[in-house]
DNA sequence: ATAAGTCCTATTGTCCGACAATCGGATATC
DNA sequence: GATATCCGATTGTCGGACAATAGGACTTAT
């Protein structure tokens, strides 16, 4: 006959009670998932909820709140609420905010925008077509026809740009990716624009260049031509006077 | 005198009135950012946040829930919310469950990892010190020294090396991007592990060599063995008999 | 007949008040 | 000093209520 041991072992699992506007939120994120709610359906009505979920509706609001974040779910002020399928920029607002409150530096951001945006210009050598190349020579040309004084719009096409080669891979993860580090970036490119006189000009060499490179599918010379783009921007930041310490807003 | 013109091209702004549930996150989401609520600090009470906001406790409530999924504020059941600031992991989460409910497919994420994580191996080889070096040999050695059969943590193993060389960057945002990359493929992984022998063995020689690249400072062999790596990934699905159209789930 | 006005209903946004559960701390007990 | 007990504060959930309005149906005017 075995004793009983001094100390217990035993684990238990741990309990946790899921609050019900969390298991509201999961209920309705699952129904969408499977499908049971198509793009576009509408939701049932609150009320509707209530009895089908048995909660009150203060609880199925709580639930549908946490959804509303996720993009899952499209509302009009006082309108239904529709299934939704969050797009690319959705994934990248996301992303970016996500970032943002996380806390990253601007060094940062330049930092991973110059460890990927070469080699997807070094794959878009080989990857491109026509098309796709056209799609940049289009904003390049865009570029090359803004003053030189509206930095705006110098921002939003050096922006698309940069954009432009991501959707050029036709990969939606790289898109909302590359277009998140985009979103990061583009409030220190704002202010490298304004301060820094022949930004202009070298941004829209270093695209010529790019896309020259792309045309013969030279691979190399459009990493090298993207890395010194990117090595630009970060000459610009010092130039500009930006720290590289600082969080992103 | 000039004539009214017959269509009127003034254009008004469009009127929004902004939801009060929506002011409320605004509001704590202000205050959180700006630093006035430090990291780790007590929210007020729900009461509290109704009297000073001015609205009712539902509308507060309603507020927190939209906060809650960013990760600024933590909860403990039925306890006060705490200011927090999201890690890697938490951005690495939402950005892999964003893709995920925009729909991307097991070819999608695996391309992108084959655009990425070749460059990233290419960029430690200048970049990783010994310490970095040291961390990859760890896990590779965990990864050597589990059973043949015990795919879980196969998975978990071959999944931390990419994660050690993202983290070796020392730069949050690609830890995160590449966490969340590492999380649409692990399913896919897990199946590849369990439905093809040598998988492991394959996976620890790629490895082996390129933890050699590194060390010599190659990043052209490193590159290469990324890129053998991850080509050897996507065999192993179709030897699997894992379509890559299959949205990711 | 098309456009504009009127009514009605359903639904959302917001509020009020209430109560059980429980967390954290103070207090009493051994 | 450690344990048990009590208590107030706070959250999670509930029920009901009401104003505002989006969306139709219906009528009217040009």
């Amino acid at each position: 006959m075995t004793t009983a041991p001094l100390k217990s072992d035993h684990r238990f699992p741990p309990i946790r009670k899921v609050p019900a506007y969390l298991k509201v939120r999961d209920a309705i994120e699952a129904e969408i998932l499977a499908g049971r709610l198509a793009e576009g359906a509408f939701l049932p009505t609150e009320s509707d909820l209530c009895t089908q979920l048995d909660v009150n509706r203060s609880t199925v609001r709580e639930g549908i709140r946490l959804l509303e974040t996720s993009g899952l779910v499209e509302r009009g002020a006082g309108k239904r609420l529709r299934v939704r399928r969050p797009g690319t920029g959705d994934v990248a607002l996301s992303t970016s905010r996500a970032l943002t409150f996380s806390g990253v530096t601007v060094l940062q951001a330049w930092d991973a925008l110059a460890l990927f945006q070469p080699q997807m210009a070094a794959s878009a050598a080989t990857r491109f077509g026509p098309a796709e190349i056209k799609a940049l020579e289009a904003t390049h040309t865009r570029l090359t026809e803004t003053p030189a004084d509206d930095f705006e719009n110098i921002v939003l096409y050096t922006d698309d740009f940069f954009a432009c080669i991501a959707v050029g891979f036709d990969n939606p993860i790289t898109t909302a990716l590359l277009a998140a580090l985009n979103r990061l970036t583009e409030a220190g490119l704002r202010q490298v624009v304004a301060a820094v006189p022949d930004a202009r000009t070298r941004i829209i060499t270093a695209q010529a260049n790019l896309i020259t490179a792309l045309k013969k599918q030279d691979a190399d010379t459009a990493r090298l031509w993207m890395t010194r783009h990117i090595d630009d921007l970060r000459r610009g930041f010092d130039v500009a006077g930006l720290s590289m310490d600082t969080l992103i807003v």
